[in-house]
DNA sequence: GATGAATGAGCTTTCATTCAT
DNA sequence: AATGAATGAAAGCTCATTCAT
């Protein structure tokens, strides 16, 4: 059965996600999350031939989970530049609090442990399709004349960083304030960074 | 002689520093350490007693560094509010090129792995130093009416974030650019973002 | 099907027999036997109990094999014994450069790895066939009054240890010359070696 | 201490000798060693960086032994050229039955499992100093007129293959009677094999 | 303070074999 | 007969840490 053993393949990415965004990547074993899905540490191996090789698969999942979402603002034509930064921080921020091993797995596992990812994923290969729509979101913007035409990268990096920034701080509870009331302040944050003043 | 064993914890801390910033902190043996140093293993646990405590006083090391920094521009009242930004900007990315190791450790180990700091850093305890200097920068600006008096840490996230990002895109080989000609648009962004649109 | 059940015996015979030799049998798994068959590591105990029982009918295969090959030498009556040697060795030589994977195996796995045969093959139980038809080859040698009548196992070790040293030193690529070029000398010094000098 | 250390690295290797020889390569384990010798498992790596590094130690070592052997026998002016192989084929049995070990690790580890040395021991690296032994008696008998010129491998193949095969098969109790008996047969079977006829 | 051999726990991975289908 | 997912035992190896010297 084709389809049972890629569902199990994504069950246990799904558990690994959460074992690995909890205890770190060096710090969770095989057999524990052999284990979380009751069943044999050798198994394991029957679907990923290393730890490394499902610290890839996860990597393109989340990348691939990421960017169906922001395809869909992407996608809004009735959205104006700012209400689609508005849309991607909150959407970001709606998984950092539903499905947070995501953004903890991409911050804290993929971005801080290159070692792991150096010769699987050489520069941003394995997050293609994420970035790939954050540069859509990007040449659009820039294309209707709302957003300066500077560096993608430079804009990356705030988007990314910011919201990062702000997702870790919460996640080590230091924000006073639940995450989701910074919504708005932050697109502000955004927009006035990244917005074009010469606009009619 | 206290001097000298004060020393040479300082001479393990940076050659530390070092390797777990290129090699990871669970890749990185103490063993190796102590080769690095030319000393044995064993002699390493006569300054510091686990590989974590290590840890623990490489970030305090890391964080009194910067505050250090950031306090000679905090003290340094001749500096408009915008170009205390740009100085914190271009010392940050000035240590990430001349010193990377430090941001890398930061972000990479520090930020990334907190099972390592859980019971020994809760919170922010052990980088208080430099938060404290932010802190001081972002109150001053306020209290001068250049910025807005949003949340600290709003505006914190948005600093080491966008920062912390640049820096970490750079250390991949992703920018186009050397990373101080990102200087001036990332001062502009950050000052855009912050300031206070009542002001004369 | 009991025809073809045999038949599929023998073809894995024959693709363990070549992995075997080229790989060794500890390195040499049985998924990669059945995948080298396009089956299922399942599937391969439905003719063998054991990799064990496996190695067993290899050899006794292979012994089979050179057993046949000899036996058309011994039942040539006008063969003189020298020329009967210098057959033999032919014969060996010539399988050792078309299917090396033969000689191979039973030098390298079933002489060199008792411990697989120990409770199976007792003694020279599993070759029995091969001896048998180099006893006959010695036997008549001595009764036409060509060989000494030595100890049978004397010279069964000169013609096999003679032989299975230089097919190894072959297989080493260490001989300067091609394989065949050593047969007649070969056939000269195991003449000498045997030959009866009370001869007329 | 120095000393202390390289004997220590002696006794493992005498110690896995035994088992390998006994037991196979492969079905000997780490562990298994370390118990025979009342230390951990873990220790061991700090003698051998590897299992197949110690097998390429344990060749090395057995190769200078009989090398060493062989070595009084070459440099023992008043023997004659066949008193030299009836030396070398009792001393050769003598250690198949005082240490057999030692030649059982050599024929059926070292010769047998190619896998195991193909990148440490090119060619005849490891055993350099024993097959240089031989080649010295090889050209020593040669020069004094005694062998006739032919190839050195075939006669080396001739010495080792037939001492080898009878060592085997004295190991597998075929032999009918105490393998030191067939020495003078197997002396005058050589050095038939090997004399010149041209001689005085 | 310094050394480095020793420990022991634990990790990733392999593989012969079984068994439900 | 055939499949291949599943098991479980074990292997090689690593490494933080200890401790006798």
């Amino acid at each position: 059965m084709r389809r049972s053993k890629e569902s199990k393949k994504i069950d246990i990415i799904k558990t690994a996600l959460r074992l690995f965004s909890k205890r770190g990547f060096y710090t969770t074993t095989i057999p524990e999350i052999a284990k979380a899905m009751s069943m044999s540490a050798g198994n394991f191996y029957n679907y990923f031939s290393s730890k490394e090789k499902l610290a890839e698969e996860i990597i393109r999942y989340i990348s691939e989970y990421l960017a169906t979402k922001i395809r869909t603002i992407n996608e809004s034509p009735h959205l104006s530049t700012k209400e689609k930064i508005r849309e991607i921080v909150h959407i970001y921020f709606q998984i950092a609090i539903e499905e947070p091993e995501m953004l903890d797995f991409f911050l804290r596992i993929y971005l801080s442990n290159r070692e792991i990812y150096k010769e699987r994923c050489q520069g941003i290969t394995c997050i293609m399709a994420f970035v790939t729509e954050l540069m859509i979101f990007f040449d659009d913007g820039v294309q209707k004349g709302d957003l300066r035409n500077q560096n993608f990268f430079s804009a990356f990096g705030l988007f990314m960083g910011y919201l990062g920034g702000m997702v870790f701080l919460n996640g080590e509870a230091i924000l006073p304030e639940p995450l989701e009331s910074y919504e708005e302040s932050i697109t502000e944050n955004i927009y006035r960074a990244l917005k074009n003043d010469d606009q009619a």
